[in-house]
DNA sequence: TTGGGTGCAAACTATTTGCATTCGA
DNA sequence: TCGAATGCAAATAGTTTGCACCCAA
């Protein structure tokens, strides 16, 4: 048996073409493979980090393609965007109602699920305007002896 | 009388001058006058704009002085980055205690004072870190007839 | 005087875009 | 078949950096 290279996880195709279909996605090559490796399981990855996991093997797709597609799966309610760091944009594979905590030393993120943490008053909009959602970032840092 | 520009409201400098003091910011005369503009009011700006309207009448501070400026500000707990859009960081001339509202459509930020919003359980972090703190951003839409 | 602060322009980098090609239904 | 999706490379834009000059203490 040769050494194997610990690939990521990913779903099989069939689970990840259901899950784009049922966001009205039509499941393309390409957002298959993104689909697959995002979401095997609940994590937070950037663009790059995608893609890198992505292509590991073979050269599945395009720079191009892990932004646009991360995009319309966003737009389509398939993943989150989680913005906390300037540098890069988060994508969530959970798109459940959660909140997260940010590392600021590691750049990590850790979901924070809704038992743990609560909004106490979402305030009366302005009419003619509706929620989007609404977002709780816990920023985390190591300790310090003296600021 | 001359038809008059309406300027941007400025602290006068002494204001400014202590403002920066009280955090130990030794006050460069750039500084000044980006504090001078920015803590004139509560505000959200970005780095252009305030490049912008410290600037409107003459050439006072140069682009990367105040993008390293305003850094310097956030770092010293003076003002407080912003995060809600990946196309820009915004500062807030508020560094207290409070939350806000980001109108997706508009590109504005509203704040939402703690009493309006509050946070229920805020977890037990692990040991050898601490809490940096705790942002929350509700996020609004205008209002469509079918999504 | 002298080290921090500044300005400028160049560098960087994540993301977006235009367009010819290819693919999926 | 034929519009939608993709890949590529170039463009964009916000932000950072390197470095020579300047100024306040």
């Amino acid at each position: 048996m040769t050494q194997k290279v610990r690939n990521v996880p990913r779903l099989d195709e069939d689970q990840a073409i259901s899950l784009l279909k049922s966001r009205g996605i039509s499941p393309t090559r390409q957002r298959v493979q993104v689909a697959a490796v995002l979401l095997a399981r609940p994590q937070h990855l950037s663009a790059e980090q995608l893609l890198r996991l992505v292509n590991e093997r073979e050269e599945l797709v395009s720079k191009a393609t892990v932004y646009n597609t991360l995009g319309l799966f966003a737009r389509k309610g398939l993943v989150r965007e989680v913005l906390v760091d300037r540098a890069r944009v988060f994508y969530d594979s959970n798109a459940g109602e959660h909140h997260h905590i940010y590392d600021l030393d590691e750049g990590t993120l850790t979901d924070l699920d809704c038992g743990e943490i609560a909004v106490d008053g979402v305030p009366r909009l302005p009419s003619g305007v509706e929620l989007d959602g609404v977002d709780i970032i816990v920023r985390i840092r190591r300790k310090k002896t003296r600021s």
